[in-house]
DNA sequence: CGCCCATTTGAAAATAATCAATGGAAGTGG
DNA sequence: CCACTTCCATTGATTATTTTCAAATGGGCG
């Protein structure tokens, strides 16, 4: 049936579109073998991944769109502890159960692993348990950056911040923004309105310019770095 | 000569004791294997283990006392990322060079390991390998509940979570804080006053006694997670 | 075309930071 | 052993940043 060649057209352009991705993001080439033990799967806009609490019995790689992993409080407040975007893993620190919950930002596509599978696999290849464990330290690593940020920086600061590690992430000065304000500010620790605020403040310094409300592009990015100036 | 002798019972009690923490801490089994490739060591308030930037090729555990772990942000303000207690691992996230600074908040007693025999040792045994994975692990969600605290968190709720935290990992209502007041807030984002003044509304208030400074006893276990409910 | 929801913008309120002064304990040196 | 010094903690008053509350704007989708 054509929805069958359809769908196979979509795994291939998926599988494609990931290896390039993992070759641009310098991730270890240990890790191409472990998605022959994947399934790629794709969601709509806000569906979950898993929610926190899960058994973790799989882990996930993005291939196309975003996605946010976040934590309720008691409440209501809500934290976001990353965005996930094409190239990255997802369930890496889990234990018996997820952490947190992982939603689609936007329509995504995903693969995702048996843990099970990912970890026999592991055992044979030692360059695949290579790949994990270098993963988990940049993963830490990236975690204590953003404790900084979130101890010690102002909210311009933040935004400056997230805006350059964006921009790094596609290496181009356009800078695609698939989450709402408020997603941004939970991820940030800020509220909406004051990340709404400091972007309205960057586009009237001529330091960034929004081609729509999650389109901008970097106009001066010396000016953004010096907003940023930190470590 | 009786300096040896001295040291080696230093050595040895300090190999007891960090082996009774692990027990404590639950730290797996597999670990206490590594400490045969380990050299304690003895430091001084305020020494540095090892800098920001320094190549990594040593780990370290804490057998007595506190670490620090701190970054330099680049107009002098100070983040601390992570208090390290007796049984705590150090260094497991690092690539290539340190990404943080490790100072010892009091006179403390470490094991330090060179980082090239412990992947040997990792190789050899399973276990080994495991453990460290497992570590690495539980630090990426400790590094993930404490973006929420930083993130989301009012003054309040910071100091009552960090009290909480201390008390668990002594399983006593008698809480040891070796640190400084700037220490804690550096850790919390927080300025010294307002870790001064949470402090003392929490004694006004008769949750918390203080025995001195740096020892603080929980009288009201309640109210402090009343005052921390969060997740 | 019109509705709905996210974003933007404005004004007021709250929280924590900063500035400033005092108090106290630990350590130093005579 | 005591006095002195220094550093850290506490407390108070003021300021600043961000949040909260509220209203208006605008873009996308049915």
């Amino acid at each position: 049936m054509s929805a069958d060649i359809a769908l196979q057209n979509e795994i291939f352009a998926a599988r494609r579109l990931h290896a390039s991705l993992t070759f641009r993001t310098g991730a270890p080439d240990g890790i191409a073998v472990i998605d022959r033990v994947g399934t790629v799967v794709t969601l709509k806009h806000d569906e979950a991944l898993f929610r926190e609490g899960d058994p973790a019995d799989r882990y996930f790689k993005v291939v196309r769109g975003a996605v946010r992993g976040c934590k309720l409080l008691a409440d209501g407040r809500r934290h976001i502890g990353d965005f996930f975007l094409p190239g990255d893993f997802i369930g890496l620190d889990a234990a018996e159960t997820y952490g947190f919950s992982a939603e689609a930002v936007s329509d995504i596509t995903i693969i995702r692993y048996a843990r099970r599978k990912v970890e026999a696999l592991a055992w044979q290849e030692p360059r695949v348990a290579k790949s994990l464990v270098k993963m988990m330290r940049e993963d830490l690593c990236a975690a204590r950056e953003r404790m900084t940020l979130l101890g010690h920086l102002t909210a311009m600061e933040r935004i400056a911040s997230f805006l350059l590690t964006m921009a790094d992430r596609t290496g181009d000065t356009r800078v695609s923004l698939p989450m709402t304000r408020t997603d941004i500010g939970d991820y940030l620790g800020l509220t909406m309105e004051t990340v709404s605020r400091a972007f309205s403040r960057l586009k009237g310094d001529g330091v960034i310019e929004q081609k729509s409300v999650h389109e901008v592009v970097i106009v001066d990015r010396d000016a953004l770095e010096e907003l940023a100036e930190v470590a």
